[in-house]
DNA sequence: AGATTATCAGTAATAATTACTATTATTAAA
DNA sequence: TTTAATAATAGTAATTATTACTGATAATCT
């Protein structure tokens, strides 16, 4: 496997991203920097980083395109209802949840794709505020 | 709302469907029984059903087509890594993970999309019975 | 430097989903 | 029950997301 500068710079673009993009949104931001840049490689390469497990996929319920996440570590996914902002939370709060799963469905967890769907804290604070004035 | 009876036909089949169907699958099986239907007009229904919470759509990582579940209680899916199968399984072994999420995190959980991937119990079995021997 | 070959840009092809339109079928009212 | 109104359909066209292909470019090895 060769070094490509357009590698370097999705995967780097890919981690600069505030949220977790689809390949067109990277590919637009990417075309700042690398005006020349083909969507294909776009595609190509994130396929590539998700096979050597540098980056990985994100559960996407309905929605029908593929989001990417720099992070190749194992955690899950806050996605507040109100801002629709994502948020990343650790898989360690869940550590209990596999032997749960082993004892009482006979199920051996290998990996986690957990989306929870709800309320940020910025977004209940504020709901508070309103309530109560 | 009316009655149709391609609707009628595109839920049952749904419940009906072995596994968690894509609307092309559907489609297939569908066509067996109503043989003018068409592809638009199941999209258009698991769509409607979708948004009147009839139905819901599956959390599904990296690939690019939609599968759809006769549920609409929430529940998770374990995905067997070796055979494939997707099975259903209750969020009440899961009750403690909304109030770790809202005491350590401080958001709070509407909504669950929870897929697990790993080993079933009977792929589980055959792989110890295969190691001793 | 020269040979080898992975990677690229650009474009064409495929797959999944949605939109459009004339026709059909359901419902409600005369 | 006919009639009018309109939701839903079949069939097709269009759109969107992704992959495949090809000749040119650039990274690496000798």
């Amino acid at each position: 496997m060769k070094y490509s500068r357009q590698r370097e710079m999705i995967l780097q673009t890919l981690k600069d991203f505030p949220v977790h993009p689809t390949a067109e949104e990277l590919y637009q931001e990417l075309r700042k920097k690398l005006p020349r840049i083909s969507l294909g490689t776009v595609y190509r390469n994130l396929n590539l980083l998700t096979e050597l497990k540098v980056i990985s996929q994100l559960e996407t319920s309905g929605s029908t395109s593929i989001r990417y996440d720099a992070r190749n570590d194992e955690h899950c996914h806050l996605i507040c209802s109100t801002c629709g902002k994502v948020m990343d939370a650790s898989l360690d709060h869940f550590a209990s949840l596999d032997t749960i799963v082993l004892e009482q469905l006979g199920f051996a967890v290998l990996e986690h794709g957990i989306v929870l769907k709800g309320t940020c804290q910025t977004c209940l604070r504020q709901n508070e505020t309103h309530t109560t004035q």
